[in-house]
RNA sequence: CGGGAUGUGGCGCAGCCUGGCUAGCGCACUUGCAUGGGGUGCAAGGGGUCGUGGGUUCAAAUCCCGCCAUCCCGACCA
């Protein structure tokens, strides 16, 4: 049994630690910065990859899959790509009992194998646009670990596409950043904020990088998913090239974005409590416990009979049929313990749903009902069960994602233009949150900022052309320039 | 790679300063009985190269020297 959890308030990073440790969803592996995912956790992921899988094929998408070896020759070819992503690399030199004579990646991202067979597959304008997605692991070498937000090996999807045109292909990266974001807010109840990257964050090889940024509890920022327009990056690099319907040989226009079990603790740091974990229910793999309570031999056999009529009578109701994933609502008895302990267990393993049903509760025909997320015991008939099950998960599911919207917009902050503004800035950034602020575009002064604050421009919000929002007028926060000045968002991440 | 700390059953720790009884405690685990409306009670039981190599000593978890590993803080990052 579980050790009590750490309070939000008193160490953020123990208190997370401790959700994912005890609600089983994860354990550290004998192999440094690694993570061994348990079924708990697994079955989290199993339901991302189903909503999001749909998705993703809506828009075209098929899935393939690529190895896990890259030779080292093909990370090189294009030139910021190598340079971004060599210091995580690892590598295998020694295999089948000898030195190979070329190296091998363990990919840290699939760019270049994948490109190596695109210009193999793409003749004409006639195979474009060709659009691949692959349900992978990926290893990068990072200095330093935390359970699943960064691991040296993750589990991720990434979308790798072709276009014939600059628009296309610029078009399928605004749509991919909408993708995750109705994803994220639909399925994750995590509200995100879409913007693009500036050209210090973007992703090595990338013309440009959108992303969708999170707040957590502790008021800091993780970027939750990223959609790259590669422009014709790669196919220069792979000589991805096609004959075009004016009978003229083009690079193709390239795309790329991903988003990884990084969202499970994305997830886990903007809902759960000092309880343990709080799952929105479409990620629980078991919307509704019953915990019968046997308080002696002569009604146990009532109790438990009871507990059965009703997990049936939950699980065939008519409005649990509209619930998410088609696969109605999950209900699970739980006889096994003490229940005293049994309340404990399932607040901190997320269960949305524990219906409480002993003789008490048979004598009134009713159960008492507690919803994960509020906590709040409630006598309701038994007849009446199902329904309110059916109703409760369904705001639940709504009520989480407005909490945690209302909390982000409660901690963001419009910061005042020029450098008036940037003591107070200096100073409240420190209590966490997001702070909206006219910046110049140079790199000194996004330099200047993250080494003075710790803070980063976590992205550039965008207009409804997909553009940066600019700010004419209103002095850079740092430099207090006037000149291209833009909006974009700042603050501490993960 | 810089700054700080720690290595003792599965987990968390005490013992070390001042060397000496059979290396101890809590949790977890096993068995039995009882219990069951918010972290059950009692009883019995299993499990240890005290990180590692050397040295001092009649005697080392404890003192000395080397090595190794891990954790936290900084640089890296989905």
């Amino acid at each position: 049994m579980a050790e009590k959890i750490t309070p939000r308030s008193q160490d953020f990073s123990q208190w997370y630690q401790d959700i994912v440790l005890q609600a089983r969803l994860a354990d550290y592996s004998p192999v440094k910065g690694c993570m061994v995912i348990r079924p708990n956790g697994y079955s989290i992921w199993e339901r991302i990859q189903q909503d999001l899988d749909r998705r993703i094929k809506k828009t075209g998408a098929r899935n393939a899959y690529f190895p896990v070896f890259i030779p080292e020759s093909f990370l090189k070819k294009e030139a910021e790509h190598v340079e971004g992503f060599a210091p995580q690399c690892a590598v295998v030199t020694y295999a089948g009992a000898k030195d190979l004579e070329e190296k091998l990646v363990v990919r840290p991202t699939s760019e270049t194998i994948i490109n190596s067979m695109f210009a193999k597959w793409i003749q004409s304008y006639r195979d474009l646009p060709l659009m691949i997605n692959q349900w992978a692991n990926v290893v990068r070498w990072e200095m330093r670990t935390r359970l699943f937000l960064r691991t040296t090996e993750f589990l991720w999807q990434e979308g790798h596409t072709c276009h014939a045109t600059a628009e296309e292909a610029e078009a399928e990266a605004r749509q991919m950043l909408t993708v995750y974001q109705q994803f994220a807010e639909e399925v994750l109840a995590m509200p995100v904020f879409p913007g693009m990257k500036s050209e210090s964050e973007k992703f090595a090889g990338a013309l440009r990088t959108f992303s969708i940024e999170a707040m957590m509890q502790d008021k800091k920022a993780l970027q939750a998913g990223t959609s790259h327009n590669l422009s014709t990056n790669f196919a220069q690099a792979f000589e991805t090239k096609f004959l075009d319907s004016d009978g003229k040989q083009k690079l193709v226009h390239q795309t790329s974005w991903g988003v990884s079990t990084r969202l499970i603790g994305g997830m886990i740091m903007t809902h759960s409590d000092d309880k343990g974990l709080v799952l929105p229910p479409r990620l629980a793999a078991t919307h509704v416990v019953i915990v019968p309570i046997m308080a002696n031999a002569a009604t146990r056999v009532q109790v438990l009979e009871a507990s059965d009529r009703l997990a049936g009578a939950i699980a065939d109701c008519s409005e649990a049929q509209s619930l998410p994933y088609d696969v109605g609502v999950l209900v699970d008895k739980d006889d096994t313990k003490q229940p005293g302990w049994k309340f404990f267990e399932h607040e901190m393993t997320g269960t949305p749903i524990r219906i409480e049903l002993g003789p008490r509760d048979l004598e009134k025909g009713a159960a008492l009902v507690v919803r994960r997320d509020i906590g709040k015991k409630e006598s309701i008939p038994l007849e009446a069960i199902p329904a309110w099950v059916a109703k409760n998960l369904a705001e639940m599911q709504k009520d989480l994602l407005e909490k945690a919207r209302a909390f982000r917009e409660a901690n963001t902050f419009e910061l005042p233009e020029g450098r008036a503004g940037y003591s107070e800035f200096k100073s409240r950034i420190e209590a966490g949150g997001f702070f909206l602020a006219p910046w110049c575009q140079s790199k000194d002064c996004e330099a200047t900022v993250k080494e003075e604050t710790k803070a980063t421009i976590r992205c550039l919000p965008l207009d409804s052309s997909y553009q940066p929002i600019p700010m004419n007028g209103k002095g850079c926060m740092v430099c207090g320039g006037t000149q291209n000045t833009v909006r974009t968002v700042f603050a501490r991440a993960y």
